[in-house]
RNA sequence: GUCUCGUUCGUCUAGCGGUUUAGGACGCCGCCCUCUCAAGGCGGAGAUCACGGGUUCAAAUCCCGUACGAGACGCCA
């Protein structure tokens, strides 16, 4: 058997952090069993899909390296031999009405006249009576003369699909083993609105089996719609897909992750700092692991190593200061060329490091290598290498500045300093500790006001480095100036 | 309310009947390294495996209940 899958977002918004995962499993199955990953848009929903929702799914897509084999692509063109991909054309096409047509000849659907408020009403009734809030299939009882008279009365209908009412309906779910559900807990439902659309039930399972997908892997909050979708395959005398069940991803209180608990877009992570690598490693690690729980990834052996069996059925609950450690890993395992190529557009949109020599800007970004956690916080970490005054934290200046022997340690390294002629990190070095030596100063006694008078920081790179880095003029400069502020 | 699914350190997880004093990772704490901050190294605290019954010589692991949690119940997907 060929494997495909597929991801099939609608377009009603960005990528989120749930619907990328889903993604990455399907895109995960799909490399590691070597089949094709194909990526459908939904779009039945009139009122909310937009092509700015599609365009930010590529670019959420392509950002995080999750390219698909088949679908639509940003370009306009179309890869596959299963087009349209989106639904909304399919539909245009007629793919669906044949399938209705079909249903409703041989009696297993039916036109429902009922209107969006008369419905909620038996909705509402229901609840009230403590009895399940489901449709109870009142127009599949409708004479012909009786559908008539509400068309002529201007009615237009959907249609429903008529479940069964005894037995039960079993799948054998790849994560969760066998799920079954009585038939009298299915109810009728809407394949096709009123604007003629199918609904999504309905959709999922024409194109699923038009485009031959071997395994449907989605979230669990589909598993209860899975037995009327099986319905429907069996009503068109198909095989459905093997199904597979992820679970949840959870906030910090224990629901459905959702935008209020940084179930934020895809796309707001990169503007962060994430490093998509990171990202997907991180993701990939909830609901699934290795049989040693192995963390960190090299690139394509998640692609490798990716067993559905290792999935969990249980929900996992996001946890950002975990992804925020391993995008510092990731930012740590770099190579500068790679470092420098990320940073840089953060690095840009801040205008700290303007006409600034790629090579000097690299040796800089070098320095604090092993302190970023995100590629956003760089160009705050190295901005005073390239301001004309340095912004002191006043902290560091109670801290540092206000000791005895401040003044008198800035000032004999000053006169060290001015007499070196090999400004460079060990004559530096030397430099320094003989001035600590000559006033009877500890080394620390030196080396942090010099930090801080050249930084504004206690906390930065590695000291002599950074005055070799800075040049001996614009440290003198700063040394002299911190001078003020010192007591005496 | 009904149905379905789930339940191992705070969090992500390993574990698929004996090798378990329940292993790893994040976080937390301590020590080492050290010019600061990090990073790194080493160590520590942290889980009566939700609870109660069974099956078995033996259960975190199999079965049944209970509790709790989540999801679904749309002309949304």
């Amino acid at each position: 058997m060929k494997i495909r899958v597929r991801f099939a977002p609608s377009p009603t918004g960005h990528l989120h952090i749930g619907g990328l995962r889903t993604a990455l499993f399907n895109y995960l199955f799909a490399k590691k069993e070597k089949g094709a990953f194909i990526l459908r848009i939904e779009d039945t929903d009139e009122e909310r899909s937009t092509q700015e929702s599609v365009n930010a799914i590529y670019d959420g897509m392509i950002w995080a390296g999750l390219n698909w084999d088949e679908g639509p692509m940003p370009d306009g063109s179309i890869k596959g031999d299963y087009a349209p991909y989106y639904q909304a054309a399919r539909s245009d096409a007629g793919i669906y009405q044949k399938y209705i047509d079909q249903l409703l000849a041989e009696g297993k659907a039916y036109k429902c006249y009922c209107t969006p408020k008369e419905l909620e009403d038996m909705r509402a009734q229901a609840i009230a009576e403590k009895r399940p809030p489901r449709y109870d299939g009142r127009c599949s009882r409708l004479t012909l003369e009786q559908q008539k008279e509400l068309e002529a009365q201007g009615r237009r209908p959907v249609i429903r699909f008529k479940m069964p009412k005894e037995g039960e309906t079993v799948f054998n779910d790849l994560i969760r083993g066998e799920v079954r559900f009585a038939n009298k807990d299915l109810y009728d439902l809407v394949i096709q609105k009123t604007g003629g659309y199918p609904t999504y039930n309905f959709a999922a399972v024409i194109d699923d089996h038009l485009m031959e997908m071997s395994h449907i892997i989605r979230g669990d909050d589909h598993i209860s719609n899975t037995p009327m979708q099986i319905r429907i395959y069996e009503a068109l005398g198909w095989k459905h897909p093997i199904m597979a069940h992820l679970s949840m991803i959870h906030g910090p209180d224990g629901t459905k992750l959702s935008k209020r608990h940084g179930d934020t877009s895809v796309i707001e992570y990169k503007k962060q700092g994430y490093l998509p690598q990171a990202l997907i490693n991180y993701l990939a690690l909830l609901g699934w692991s290795t049989p040693d729980s192995q963390q960190i990834f090299a690139p394509g052996e998640l692609e490798e190593k990716f067993d559905i069996r290792g999935c969990q059925k249980s929900p996992a609950v996001f946890d950002p200061v975990k992804l925020l450690w391993m995008n510092g890993d990731y930012m740590r395992r770099m190579t500068i060329d790679e470092l420098y190529a990320a940073a840089k557009p953060f690095i840009d949109e801040t205008g700290v490091a303007q006409g600034v020599d790629e090579e000097y800007l690299k040796k800089i970004i070098l320095l604090e290598q092993e302190k970023y956690k995100t590629l956003k916080e760089i160009p705050e970490l190295i901005s005073f290498f390239f301001t004309d005054k340095v912004v002191f934290d006043e902290a560091a200046i109670e801290k540092v500045f206000k000791a005895e022997t401040a003044s008198l340690a800035l000032k004999s390294v000053i006169a060290k300093y001015e007499a070196l002629a090999d400004f460079t990190e060990f004559p530096i070095e030397a430099a320094t500790k003989e001035a600590a030596k000559e006033n009877g100063l500890k080394n620390g006694q030196v080396f942090h006001p010099v930090r801080v008078a050249v930084s504004g920081r206690t906390n930065g790179p590695t000291l002599f480095k950074m005055l070799e880095y800075m040049g001996k003029d614009m440290v003198l400069k700063r040394l002299e100036a911190a001078l003020e502020l010192c007591s005496k």
